[in-house]
DNA sequence: CTCCGGTAGTTTACCGGTACACACATCGTC
DNA sequence: GACGATGTGTGTACCGGTAAACTACCGGAG
């Protein structure tokens, strides 16, 4: 037997295949009566409904939306700020009937996810800003929402204060009386490669930003902080810069990090070392993700509305994906310090 | 302008369309000297490479898996185990080039992803065994694997061994010296109404199968079991689920329970009660998810190789889109048994 | 009686590619 | 000098649908 086709149940049933397209997608353009008797006979040869890819290239749409991510998903998810970003866009997308398709970078081999799935718009979410997967996007000339990202001209962008967070996420230990800051940033990692990394690698947009706001605030306090960075993986590299900055012989009496897995590290490297949090050292972590209260003590961090920020990411690009000339939207959503258990004034012996 | 395609370019440098299709597809099949002329002449017209939909109607392929999920993604992934499986998911397609479309229940309306969506091949990986959504992946007659299901007539199958797992927990609180022994297990709840389902609602088979690896020990012991029931979600059933169980006149020494979710909650439960895990209460778990060594005290579970079940699970849909008609495998994943510090021998009083 | 508007179904013209078989020239080989 | 083996490019026939314009019919208003 040959595939069953609109065709095929058409002949079948005696009308036009458009009769039968119409069966299945427009039932109102028929009379109830013969559409019963279409999908009878459909149902008899065992059709399956518009083959989807067929029906993607007649009508221009795919029913998906990518979701470009840059390196390995494992690598992401390590943070659960990643996961919960991903969740809310899949549940917001899945409120309109759309899927989701994971564009993570492919080792580049025959087919390339970025340039060869088809999907109706994408929403780019951790990449690096030359990235080819970006560019190929860009250049299929998709709806793209970007979402802690540099803004793309003409598109939509989602972002969150880091800033203002971060500031005062240091204002917050410098009035607890705080004078040795050290910060835990994220290292500008490229190709997974340290070493291949030159020395004036571009942060990420989240990365700097951060770093700027604690700076501001540190800077009118007339403080100068020690710096460490630390890649993204493995995850001891936080860890391990943790540490450095606590061995110092001007040892920080506060750390301010760049997210909560970081700061989870360094909570880890302050016990290592035999050092209380809160009394020895203080923690500061970025992000409010799951982790900020499993660990111990539960950290004072700042939080960011990673939830509100899926959600809008989706409404941006169902809207640019409806009306694609409209002014692109620049969202930035507000973060706010959370006070937990993790800070607290510097010994008194500093 | 109109959009530019195969035939444009072709027209422009004074080839058939078919030329210039092999020189974006098929390098080998024209002069090299050639196809330089054609690509040139295609990036000047801003041609992006062949259309994604066009291409997979063509080809017959899209580059895209499917992982069913039924329910709200957010619902799922309240479990790392879940995150972990869809990373190790993403992770191994993306080895083949292949993209990770997510196909959660649709709101039932316009669009029904399973239907509607192009792709190669699915990974059923929760649902109902009735959901609509497996009908439809079904009838479209694609390669389906299912993971931690029951297996599906001619599709391969992955699953672990819940029960000899759920056995070895039982056993090893049977051991330390417990005589009784609380179950703690899924509710087989449906479409979110606890009200609305049937006593006889099938357990998953997760469920079923640890609860009947659990009897199996505790029968041959002699020992009945209290038995509550908890529904995925809120995660506070399984922590009032616990509670009835502690509140017991009769109270278990010792809780076995589905996941490390529950068993988090249990500690929680038994703390809110004032006992002591593992000195008044012990707890198991299973899944050996992260959550595992993330609380306090660390949990007694059962390690499963989620990871592994990820990777061979596109290891088979893989073989049978490459050969549909294989005998398909079912693979069953061992478990053990990790034994850390929420299980201890009972109090002496009882 | 005619004109009009709506319903039901058909026609035509794509959507943008790919597979496969074939034509044609070039070239080394017996 | 004929023959097969390449190497290159072309033609034809789809892949399985959808949009939009068009026709035929029907009933009611003018």
């Amino acid at each position: 037997m040959g595939k069953v086709t609109l065709q095929s149940i058409a002949d079948e049933v005696g009308v036009s295949r458009m009769t039968v397209s119409n069966a299945f997608s427009r039932p109102e353009k028929l009379s109830a009566d013969l559409r019963e008797r279409i999908l009878a006979v459909a149902d008899e040869l065992g059709y399956v409904g518009p083959d989807p890819a067929a029906r993607a290239l007649a009508r221009g749409r795919t029913g998906t939306v990518g979701l470009l991510i840059t390196g390995r998903l494992s690598d992401q998810a390590a943070d659960p700020v990643a996961t919960e970003f991903l969740v809310a866009v899949a549940d917001a997308l899945s409120d309109h009937g759309l899927a989701l398709t994971l564009i993570t970078a492919g080792v580049g081999g025959e087919t390339v996810p970025a340039r060869d799935v088809p999907m109706d718009g994408a929403l780019v979410y951790v990449c690096e800003p030359d990235s080819t997967d970006l560019a190929w996007l860009r250049r299929r000339d998709l709806p793209l929402v970007t979402i802690d990202q540099e803004a793309l001209p003409g598109r939509p962008s989602i972002n969150v204060d880091d800033r203002a967070g971060a500031r005062a996420a240091a204002q917050h230990v410098i009035d607890l009386g705080h004078r040795r800051v050290g910060l835990l940033n994220l290292h500008p990692v490229q190709d997974d490669s340290l070493e291949a990394t030159p020395a004036d690698a571009p942060w990420n947009p989240p990365a700097a930003e951060r770093d700027a706001g604690w700076r501001l605030a540190l800077s009118a306090a007339g403080i100068e902080p020690a710096v460490e960075l630390a890649a993204f993986r493995p995850v001891t590299a936080a860890y391990d810069a943790a540490r450095r900055l606590l061995e110092r012989p001007d040892r920080p009496t506060a750390l301010l990090c760049f997210s909560d897995v970081y700061a989870a590290q360094a909570l880890r490297a302050a016990e290592s070392l035999g050092l209380r949090v809160p009394e020895d050292v203080s923690v500061v972590g970025f992000d409010d993700s799951s982790l900020a209260t499993a660990v111990h003590p539960c950290l004072t961090t700042v939080s960011q509305p990673v939830s509100d920020k899926g959600r809008l990411a989706v409404a941006a690009l169902l809207e640019s994906m409806g009306a694609p000339d409209t002014e692109p939207v620049r969202t930035v959503l507000p973060t706010s310090l959370v006070v937990r258990d993790s800070t607290a004034p510097p010994p008194t012996d500093s």
